[in-house]
RNA sequence: GCGGGCGUGGUGGAACUGGCCAGACACACGACCCUUAAAAGGUCGCGGGGCACCGCCCCAUGUGGGUUCGAAUCCCACCGCCCGCACCA
């Protein structure tokens, strides 16, 4: 369509229409599957020079990005991460390298579940035509993804694979069955993932969802707690510095100790967890959690504590939220504890501010050192004992005191401890205790195991059968997938897969006899931690993924997402990551090597959601200005990371500078045939050229795309100018080209329109990234900044690299520094070579 | 409460490791040109104040201090905003 014969001043006149211009290029990249790649491609700059094996690794380039759920259409957000994605892609292949750049669609979850039951339908048919729409989006929008390998978590060839990981974990002792308190929804009658919890309420149908004991399943990730803290180091100023943190206090490591107490007169041992073991002698009470199992038992039938623990477990998650700090409720218990240092009998309670999901699920309370055991104290009148006093301020008295003390000081009323630093004094107890065998160091972390189990349809299922007589049996790897069954009622309450005979009722692999199919799904999250690897060989129906292009092309280079999975999806990933390299399927110890978590785009300060009503599509800008236009838009907002309230945005400045470029062009290629200009004409433009190509490629390896456009657009509004003034033919050309160039990654279909009407054959996307001539970037003379005392006088012009005297003597002859250096001494000067002069006077 | 981050024109945002009179590049706005008119396009102006106004001076990067020849950038305190975790022993 562009190489059609027209008269040039016809051409030149033809206007930027990119509606008509862009979909069929979209159309050809899909079809002609033009950035497909596969696993052994090497990088093009590479393999010209013949290079030895590291260099090979380098020129690969692994760009992933979080694949989207299918939920609708395409967002906004969408639109900047593909944005933001393919323009750091293109770039990338650009500068040489072999870039595998793969999509798929995490298509999974409940959504889709909820979709069937409202309408009756099947969850694969809403799931596969919002698929269809969305890839439609993503093509128009001009992604350069391999098409070839894309992955749908919801079909069997790939489920296949999770429950065969699933098993590879459980085989090695990962994965387990218990029983957890989780999230129970009683108006839906099934569980919740934390996710699914908004405010304490059910966020279907706003039932407030209460806690309750259930088998689950479970990956043991807590193996890996010291690992995955450890190995945040390796990501430093790879990864973003607040994603690292947010992992490192997810993790949650505190060192202390375990401290043995005495039930007074049962002699039955009682371990605590505790940071401040320092402050073993100003423990005054003990506290358990209400459901603690020493407690169940010794205090059962005990009409007080039975009321107390009825009244705990019948509260709800909006409740506790609500107490919060205040309110700590708690029961005297019938019996007491014996401290081990001193032999002191302190009394036993029973109080919901403990939880038994942490620590041993029981405490010493030391009310002056712990605000939470310092509320409980004085709520229930119990004695306060300061055994720190802080090193300067007044001293702490335990009767005024109106807040905890948990800074650091002197150790005081500990018996021998007394006088020593607290540190010191921690280090001893745990010591001393340590020697009689009443504690030792310990290491505590806040992570949880993994609930990977949902009593959910629309899921993996997970491939264990229940036999009476050989209990829990994993489904063979040739048995793998188990199928989700088609013919499910969604009319049921619950999960459907428990009333699906057919799929419950199954032969024991082990003994043949009939056994029941285990009826839970695999979360989510589960599906979508594997999927960087399965797109390593995506229709491989013999294994997971290729362990050669794996180590070929592992760890991913680039990995693009949103921040709001900084702690679950990157965490699990790189939990699999880990276990799966222990259990010999992979080499490496990171999976993602670089991360970019772009901003989000919300409509006037609020994030866009269809219940708010301001959710914008992309469609409406397609229709009015073009993909182009919403990519340099999105790209040219600010810093990728950075949010774009789209209430600020306009597309018209982009849209004006796009339409501006397409006219230059076009009006060069029809009238400037002949060379024309002045040799400083000429070299200004190339020196300009140069320029833009140096800054905006070390923007782009910045993924700095807001100034590398400013740039852009400098340099096109300099060739606009610099044809006004006559200059035309080749240097102009040459310049346009590189310009096409720059502008390539983010306007991709407008470059390649241009690029062949240039005359060129080739796709503009497959060029090398111009190089800017580094004979071109230095200045002969350079403008000099001239400071008297710090501030700004003038500017000198002088040779680039001039010494430091001739500077000063180019700078005193400037007019406005004489007149200030008037009446004055210089001191001192201070030089910045080619940049600035400052000169430091006194009166003389 | 703990942890992380951020405050720059009317707006989005620039300013490499402290150094080119802070404000690139745009948006919006204003004036003018083109036009019968509008749209589109083009040119110019655009932080505040001042003057002996072809040029120069003063103030200005949330507020107040400090370090430095020199601070948007580093340090301290305060104010404001955003995000994460939250009875974690």
């Amino acid at each position: 369509m562009s190489t059609e014969m027209v008269p040039a001043a016809a051409d030149a006149a033809q206007r930027y229409d990119p509606l008509t211009l862009e979909p069929p290029i979209a159309r050809r990249w899909f079809e002609e599957r033009t950035y497909s790649i596969p696993n052994h491609a090497a990088g093009r700059a590479i393999v010209g020079e013949g290079a030895d094996e590291e260099a090979e690794g380098q020129g690969r380039y692994y760009a992933l990005t979080m694949f989207p759920y299918p939920s609708g259409d395409l967002h906004m957000g969408h639109a900047e991460i593909f944005s933001i994605h393919d323009a750091l892609v293109r770039h990338a292949r650009m500068t040489g390298k072999a870039v595998l750049n793969p999509i798929g669609w995490d298509s999974f979850g409940l959504p889709a579940e909820n979709a069937a039951r409202r309408r009756g339908a099947d969850p694969r048919e809403w799931t596969y035509r919002n698929i269809e729409e969305q890839r439609a989006s993503i093509v128009r929008l001009g992604c350069s993804f391999d098409w070839d390998r894309v992955v749908h978590t919801s079909d069997p060839e790939y489920y296949r694979w999770t429950q065969w990981i699933f098993l590879q974990l459980y085989r090695a002792g990962l994965a387990y069955r218990a029983e957890a308190l989780v999230n129970w929804c009683p108006n839906d009658r099934t569980v919740l993932a934390n996710e699914q919890v908004v405010d304490g309420r059910c966020e279907r149908c706003d039932a407030v969802v209460v806690r309750r004991p259930l088998t689950q399943w479970f990956f043991r990730i807590t193996r890996y707690a010291q690992q995955l803290l450890d190995d945040l180091d390796q990501l430093e100023d790879a990864w973003p510095e607040r994603v690292r943190v947010m992992q490192r206090n997810w993790i949650g490591r505190s060192d202390g100790a375990e401290v043995v107490f005495t039930v007074a007169g049962s002699g039955e041992d009682v371990v605590v967890f505790t940071t401040r073991p320092d402050t073993l002698y100003g423990a005054t009470y003990f506290v358990f959690a209400p459901e603690h199992p020493l407690v169940r038992r010794k205090m059962a039938g005990d009409p007080a504590y039975d009321g107390f623990l009825e009244e705990v477990a019948h509260r709800s998650e909006i409740e506790r939220l609500s107490t919060d700090l205040q309110g700590k409720r708690g029961v005297r218990l019938g019996f007491d504890m014996l401290n081990p240092v001193n032999g002191e009998r302190i009394p036993a309670y029973a109080a919901d501010y403990v939880l038994m999901e942490y620590g041993t699920g029981a405490i010493m309370a030391v009310p002056a050192h712990d605000q939470r055991d310092f509320e409980f104290a004085r709520q229930q009148g119990l004695p306060v004992r300061v055994v720190v006093q802080p090193a300067d301020g007044a001293p702490l008295d335990a009767a005024t005191m109106s807040a905890a003390y948990a800074g650091d000081g002197t150790t005081v009323n500990s018996g021998p401890y007394d006088g020593l630093v607290w540190q010191e004094t921690k280090r001893r107890i745990t010591d001393d205790l340590a020697a009689r065998g009443l504690g030792r160091h310990r290491v505590n972390f806040r992570l949880r195991d993994w609930l990977i189990s949902r009593q959910r349809y629309w899921g993996a299922p997970i491939p264990i059968v229940h036999c009476e007589d050989c209990g829990e049996v994993p489904v063979p790897d040739d048995q793998l997938p188990v199928r989700l069954p088609p013919d499910v009622d969604f009319t049921v309450e619950g999960n459907p897969l428990e009333h699906h005979d057919g799929f419950v009722r199954v032969d024991c692999p082990a003994c043949q006899r009939p056994a029941r199919r285990d009826t839970d799904t695999m979360d989510t999250f589960v599906d979508s931690s594997w999927y960087y690897l399965r797109y390593l060989s995506p229709n491989d129906d013999t294994r997971a993924w290729d362990r050669e292009g794996v180590d070929r092309w592992l760890p991913v280079d680039q990995y693009t997402g949103g921040v709001e999975h900084a702690i679950l999806h990157l965490l699990y990933s790189r939990f699999l990551c880990k276990a799966l390299r222990d259990l010999g399927h992979l080499d490496v110890d990171e999976p993602f090597r670089r991360l970019l978590n772009q901003g989000q785009v919300i409509m006037a300060g609020a994030a866009m959601s269809k219940s708010r009503g301001n959710l914008v599509v992309p469609g409406g800008v397609y229709e009015r200005y073009g993909a182009d236009t919403l990519r340099a838009t999105m790209l040219f907002s600010g810093p990728p990371e950075a949010d774009i309230d789209w209430a600020d945005v306009s597309p018209e400045g982009i849209h004006r500078w796009l339409t501006r470029v397409w006219r230059l062009i076009l009006e060069h290629v029809a009238q400037d045939s002949a060379d024309a200009g002045s040799d400083e004409q000429v070299l200004a433009l190339r020196k300009a050229t140069h320029r833009a190509v140096a800054g905006a490629s070390a923007d782009y390896d910045a993924f700095k795309f807001n100034t590398a456009i400013a740039k852009m657009m400098e340099l096109s509004n300099t060739i606009a100018a610099a044809r006004r003034d006559g200059l035309a033919g080749t240097p102009v050309r040459e310049a346009i080209e590189a310009l096409l160039q720059l502008m390539a990654p983010i306007a991709c279909f407008l470059t390649e329109e241009l690029w062949a009407r240039l005359g060129h054959d080739g796709s503009v996307h497959a060029t090398t990234w111009p190089k800017a001539d580094p004979a071109l970037l230095v200045e002969e003379d350079v403008d000099i900044v001239v400071q008297v005392d710090g501030k700004v006088r003038d500017r000198v012009r002088v040779p680039s690299g001039a010494d430091d005297a001739s500077v000063e003597a180019a700078a005193r002859a400037a007019r406005n520094v004489a007149r200030h250096l008037e009446g004055r001494e210089v001191v001192s000067r201070v030089v910045v070579p080619d940049r600035l002069i400052n000169l430091v006077t006194r009166p003389a």
